[in-house]
DNA sequence: AATTCCTCCAACCGCGGAGAC
DNA sequence: TGTCTCCGCGGTTGGAGGAAT
């Protein structure tokens, strides 16, 4: 069965936003709050699709966004946060403050990709196909857009690779600790217990998951968890028949919560954790 | 001055997950 | 259990504006 549009598309403003509509959007929200956007459009008086409102709400209206240039601070982390997480630029975004996913992706593929590349830092082999930017593929569009222009449509066909796609980072729907308790006060009386079913694992993930939070570079919230759900699957599986390794694991990670974390820490520990 | 090229970013598109029914 | 709807995400596009020729 074919999937139904998001909204009916006939009568629908497209394409930039008037001061009329953004004035009408902001003043429904802020009346109503955000959410129930398939509906909102209507509501509001506005003649939009409800993912047109969404994204216009959360990438230029909100009031929490932060216009004006990346720092090098912000842009630091990006690096190392894309280095860590690749293209999930909402969490990401969730790290950075008044940024939005779309003013960082767009960061990334205009700015930090080509910085990179000239740095050396990203891979030649991968970075071809994965991180090359969207506007470094212009001209070839450009090119394209030329060639069809004059009705030459030589372009040989692109045997597509398909890469491993990042998987959706989700909050678990397991009950969780709260990350400030988390980082510290949880661990004492898990300390006591032995960590060895599937679902104290879990939690530890989970909580491995907000690490961080409070050290300057958490860039695990509450809403974001690096551990999602195949990996909890499969950690738990991979540790259910070795409970000493556990107990190593385990130690590992109550000293990751004592330390000054950086993103190697973590690297270090989630490689443990495959190896 | 005119044209072409390039950069940047707002907005669109399609997909997949989650929850409701 | 299967289907549908909503929501959120990442990839991609279109066009404005500046730079280069």
């Amino acid at each position: 069965m074919g999937r139904a549009p998001c909204c009916s598309k006939v009568g629908l403003h497209k394409g930039p936003w008037t001061p009329k509509e953004d004035a009408l959007l902001t003043k429904y929200i802020q009346a109503h709050g955000e959410g129930q956007w398939k509906s909102l459009p209507k509501r509001a008086g506005l003649l939009r699709c409800g993912k047109s409102c969404r994204l216009r709400w959360m990438n230029y209206l909100r009031p929490d966004i932060k216009r004006g240039n990346i720092t090098t601070e912000e842009d630091d982390l990006i690096i190392r946060m894309h280095s860590l997480l690749g293209n999930r630029w909402s969490l990401i975004a969730g790290r950075l403050p008044g940024r939005t996913d779309n003013e960082i992706k767009n960061y990334w593929n205009t700015h930090l990709c080509k910085k990179l590349k000239n740095q050396g830092s990203i891979d030649k082999s991968s970075s071809d196909a994965e991180q090359e930017p969207a506007s470094a593929n212009k001209k070839k569009k450009k090119n394209k857009k030329k060639d069809k222009k004059k009705g030459t449509n030589a372009e040989p066909p692109k045997t597509q690779v398909y890469l491993p796609k990042p998987i959706r980072v989700k909050a678990l729907s397991l009950p969780r600790t709260d990350s400030t308790n988390s980082a510290s006060g949880s661990t004492s009386q898990e300390k006591q217990e032995s960590p060895g079913t599937t679902k104290e694992v879990t939690n530890m993930l989970c909580e491995v998951g907000n690490v961080g939070e409070n050290d300057g570079f958490g860039f695990f919230g509450e809403d974001h968890d690096l551990v999602n759900r195949l990996d909890v699957e499969y950690c738990q599986s991979y540790f259910a028949t070795d409970h000493g390794t556990l107990d190593n694991l385990y130690e590992e990670y109550l000293q990751l919560l004592n330390m000054d974390h950086s993103q190697y820490d973590l690297e270090s520990f989630a490689e443990s954790l495959l190896e």
